[in-house]
DNA sequence: CGACACGGTCAACTGAGGTGGACCGGTGGC
DNA sequence: GCCACCGGTCCACCTCAGTTGACCGTGTCG
């Protein structure tokens, strides 16, 4: 048993792109064929050598360039390559903004920006009690961190 | 007239996030604090020069985790800084979003979801009177470049 | 069986990515 | 005025991302 590839790291990533995405007679790309495509295909130059360096785990931590090209030729976004918990986490919080498109919320909560900690205390209990009047239930708790 | 930063690059981009993503009391982020602030919360250390560096486009290509870390840092998926389309779509919610970040108000924009418009508006008055007392100016309007 | 080709592995080197620290203009307090 | 502080700019240096070139196993053609 060989080197072990922690899953979710930059090595498994890319092992499980050589093995799912082949060229057309059903083996898996050598190093040198992803190198020279890449080449050719006008991206930066990538040496085989480090392919495989950074395919076993030896090398993680590319720049952006090498991503964007690696991303390029496997055929999936750069985003593909980066922390999976993180991004959901970030993409869960940017659609749930979209649902606060509403624009009158979107107001108050722009302009609530910046104001005294005192005073935003204030305008919350505010909205609590309007809630209260309005007969709205309790919120989805904001349930953070 | 110093330098020009062509639209779309890596520069560009960053020079955006540090003017739409500021801390509570208005003014940009400073360097230093990006950098403490990164390194504070478990990224990769990053020097404050090397930010500058970034933002005025004297280097492009940083690695995959610094990029995670500004990524994480200005509260966008690391794919901000890749793919156009991507930073387009985010960069209409970035200016919400850094008004969420503040949790008290985010509780408020959370809880006044549903109001009637009637009670929105109430609140709206209510805040932009709150924001007249404590002397701020006028809040960047909603539609922002 | 040699000889050659191909592709993964390794180690040493190069240079770009990234840092530390000095410089400098602005600003606020004494 | 003068000093201390803060934040952007610049430059010399260092580390590590990325390359080069060799070694080694395997297969195949004469």
């Amino acid at each position: 048993m060989p080197e072990e590839i922690a899953a979710g790291t930059l090595a498994a990533k890319l092992n499980h792109l050589f093995g799912v995405v082949r060229p057309a007679d059903g083996d898996e790309y050598t190093f040198d064929e992803v190198a020279e495509s890449i080449r050719t295909q006008g991206g930066p130059t990538i040496s085989a050598t480090y392919l495989w360096q950074l395919r076993k785990g030896l090398r993680d931590n590319p720049t952006k360039r090498h991503l964007e090209a690696l991303a390029g030729f496997f055929g999936v976004p750069p985003a593909y390559f980066f922390d999976d918990a993180e991004a959901e986490r970030i993409d869960a919080e940017l659609t749930l903004l979209s649902a606060f498109r509403d624009a009158p919320v979107r107001q108050i909560a722009l302009r609530a920006r910046g104001l005294s900690a005192k005073s935003l205390e204030a305008i919350s209990d505010m909205v609590d009690r309007v809630r209260e009047l309005e007969g709205l239930p309790e919120p989805a708790s904001d349930a953070e961190r």
